[in-house]
DNA sequence: TCTAATTTGACTATCTTTGTCAAGTTAAAT
DNA sequence: ATTTAACTTGACAAAGATAGTCAAATTAGA
């Protein structure tokens, strides 16, 4: 998978490439154009709500859009951190050890 | 480093070692003893100030105690998520990717 | 059992997020 | 160059999430 382009690459890239407006997609969100602009333009977060809805109006693979969304959440969260990389492997591990335990039930 | 204790167990841990009252610590945050009780048990987050004096108050590693409370808040993030370890995994591309950009300036 | 420490839950205030709207800018076609 | 539709921008409002206080309830140690 391709992760170094941001999902509002994607999503307007998927857009034009179908010949869609803002506008036409906006209204199938139901949200005004300037929010589907601020998304494109990765100057606004989606929901999880509008990104499903998304991959369906422009044919993307849900789960592959979905995980472009939750990575760009994860690195939301440490931007401007120093010790954002150490942080994310040390969240790997946690989760490896978290998995682990869930299947020792 | 230990990942697989959370920061909240941390924090109390330490403190019990050093055989001080949630009263003590949290008027040197200057919160409420119902918060840091909150904190030690998971039930709230810290906040980045909190955290960073927290390590100053209890003879913590600072650096350490960042990284615990960072990986945390990325865990946060994609807690009951089924594609959340994926997303970790493109998150951590997308971060070599960046810091790569970042040292062609 | 008494007392201090901690926990819990209801409530409030503050900050962040998500949206609308209207005005401004850009781009394409004529 | 002008016009028109598409897009962008920024100020604002509503709604939701977060961080805190306070007082009452519970727990733990002397």
């Amino acid at each position: 998978m391709k992760t170094n382009k941001s999902t509002g690459e994607i999503l307007r890239g998927k857009r034009e490439e179908k010949g869609l407006l803002l506008r036409q997609v906006a209204a199938k969100l139901d949200i005004d154009t300037a929010i589907l602009s601020k998304i494109e333009r990765s100057e606004r977060k989606a929901s999880k709500e509008q990104i499903i809805k998304l991959a369906e109006i422009l044919d993307l693979k849900e789960e592959n859009l979905l995980i472009q969304y939750l990575s760009e959440k994860i690195l939301y969260e440490i931007r401007d951190e120093e010790l954002g990389s150490k942080a994310l492997k040390v969240a790997e591990q946690k989760m490896k050890y978290i998995n682990n335990q869930k299947s020792q039930d």
